[in-house]
DNA sequence: GATGAATGAGGCTTCATTCAT
DNA sequence: AATGAATGAAGCCTCATTCAT
């Protein structure tokens, strides 16, 4: 790959390189309108502009197709919120959650972007390692990074003194059930959901849940 | 059963009214374990102990059975909570609101219960038409007897003044999350996640978080 | 069926011995509406109005309901037919020909009628015997007494010399080809074929055919 | 077939050109030998040597391949005898009609050819459409055009006035007889039937029997 | 005798995968 | 490298037949 070229290159070259990811794309648009064991093979070359034969030559069987999807798809976003919470500038930690939070539902209301998540939910009975992959690679990453700085703000007097995993859970699952409200749920006729309001409001509450109070103490 | 059995045990046995019932159940079984589409009829009668026509006799088809499935699960717990929100005495609603959520978490444990919603996530793609039923008839209903309280609270100044709908996803998505979770993510070593102290919490901020206020708005 | 009932005769009786006929003419029925593969046992039963085991308690199996079916019918007219032939008055054959043309014609007119030998005409490639069984008791019967007739005229200087086995089919044919075409090929707005006159302008043009001529024979 | 075949012989050729009518020949043969319902797709895949999934690489569904069947068959005979009926010279009629008939006598005595016709008289019943497409485009056209040569013969004073509708099935059903006969009854030990012998007398006694008298009529 | 619930072999059809071209 | 014809293993479903009631 990173030799030049023989002299006499041939004029033109078929690019092999490029048609993994073709075949994903298709693959990946296929799945999520019929579900991994109704996709035919069929569908996804058409979507590819290949020929059915053609994805047998990138990918060992469908099986490997779904698990290169998963594969391919599991850096970028988990990632990015990672890398947010890594450079997290010292002070308060809240302007961080808020904007991780934030991107992760943006990011979560592009349909491509939730297909993954989405095709991991649907087929983990089916492929469990997928989902543990998954597991590790994205929800662990992210939810850890998220608990990390949600125990800073605790330990430094931001916020009160509440099991940080758990907390996490309430600050996150919003944005899940976003994930499969629009995948699921919605209805043509539904009032759209505005994330961002949504978001806002939920952050608003979540913060104010768990800042220290002057007011004592609720007795649920 | 108590009687002494007839010479030569019968190849079966005779039991139209209890047969559907068995069959959803095996269904429900075979369907969590596999996925509709890899769910095979063989799997599911011979799961019910009986045989693969029989299931013809009570169902017009595979998807008939699904169809049932859902169609049998649509009522006990949404209606439950329904009723609930509906009995709840004047005065805070707070209590109930809390009741109901532990009720919901607690149910969603079993994975018998969280067979079915996780049933109708999966296959949404697939049966457009059994999502939106189960829409109308599940998550409508509870969310609305829900934001009804919550809305109620705050025009008694129970709560701060909020938009009630999206507080309820507030109040509501780490019970979705637990059920995704449990059927998804949950790998064989981890911590068990104890849904009551996790729903504790989470009221207990989310309440916090709605409470009215003595101090100065935050600005998150 | 001529004894008397025993003394003691209960006051009703089941009476199986109407069964195998309720059942012969209820899958005349239906063997004819849709074949006898396509024929179900269920529909038979049905039409006979009672339940599909007790096709069991009379018959073998499908195969010997049709058995059954084609031994039943394959008296009458063919019987009729030859009686008509053997009890033929000396003198001219031709009024008997003609009377047993018409009958035959009129007879398969009725689609009762005519469901057995379209039926034996269906199912002869599966069922060989069926069609020899038929041919030997029906069609040998009647060709043969009618050939008979037609060589007596010939005899006798009624008819020219001509092979009359040939002739016979000549004879016979039309109303073969009715009995094909009302159960294949008539349309709903077809003009209504009449038997009489078709039967008649036929046997007209037969006689004309066969009788002995005055003029030079014609060189066709 | 002549070049030395390759080192290790393929399992299979690609044939797409050829492969519809593999398919429909040895539909045809199976059909004839089955019927239509219990032929089965394995039978017909194993005649035409290839697979079973092939089969549905060309043909819809086991339908289609009986309706690909009918309308492949549907032109070459009626054709013929059209263009004979419309390229009659001036002239007497008689000797078109003699040629019309021996030319359908003798091709409906090749099994090949007779399957067809048998195959729609079997399916009429499940299959009305293929029985009023065959009627349409083969029966009606041959129909037609002899009925037209007859009533010119009529017109011209060539036959007496009758009515020509009536007289063609006179002239026609000894053919259609032949069919069913051959295809049903014929029995192993039969002293076979003369095609040419049936025809040639069965056409002297119609033609003689429409050909205008010197002596009186006959009063039948 | 009668019923109809239950069986289970077998059909049509689909589709992931292979392989001749 | 690419194609798409061909394969063959299953799957859903039907239905003649059996058998508990």
């Amino acid at each position: 790959m990173m030799n030049p070229p023989p002299p006499s290159t041939p004029r033109w070259q078929r690019q092999p390189k490029a048609r993994p990811d073709q075949i994903l794309d298709a693959a990946l648009k296929v799945f999520r309108a019929k579900g991994f064991m109704a996709a035919r093979m069929d569908a996804i070359a058409q979507q590819a502009g290949i020929s059915k034969g053609t994805i047998y030559l990138y990918f060992k069987s469908k099986n490997a197709v779904l698990e290169a999807l998963i594969d391919r798809a599991i850096t970028p976003i988990a990632r990015q919120l990672e890398t947010m919470a890594e450079h997290a500038p010292q002070g308060p930690v809240t302007p961080v959650l808020k904007a991780m939070l934030s991107f992760a539902a943006n990011n979560l209301e592009a349909p491509a972007t939730c297909a993954v998540p989405m095709l991991v939910i649907n087929e983990a009975g089916r492929f469990p390692e997928l989902a543990s992959l998954y597991r590790k690679h994205v929800i662990d990453v992210v939810l850890g990074a998220t608990s990390g700085l949600i125990a800073r703000g605790m330990q430094s007097g931001e916020f009160r003194k509440l099991d940080p995993e758990y907390a996490t859970r309430t600050l996150v699952a919003p944005v899940l059930m976003q994930l499969v409200w629009n995948d699921v749920f919605v209805l043509a006729d539904d009032p759209p959901i505005d994330a961002d309001t949504l978001i806002n409001q939920h952050f608003e509450i979540f913060l104010n849940g768990i800042l220290p109070r002057q007011n004592p103490e609720v007795h649920p």
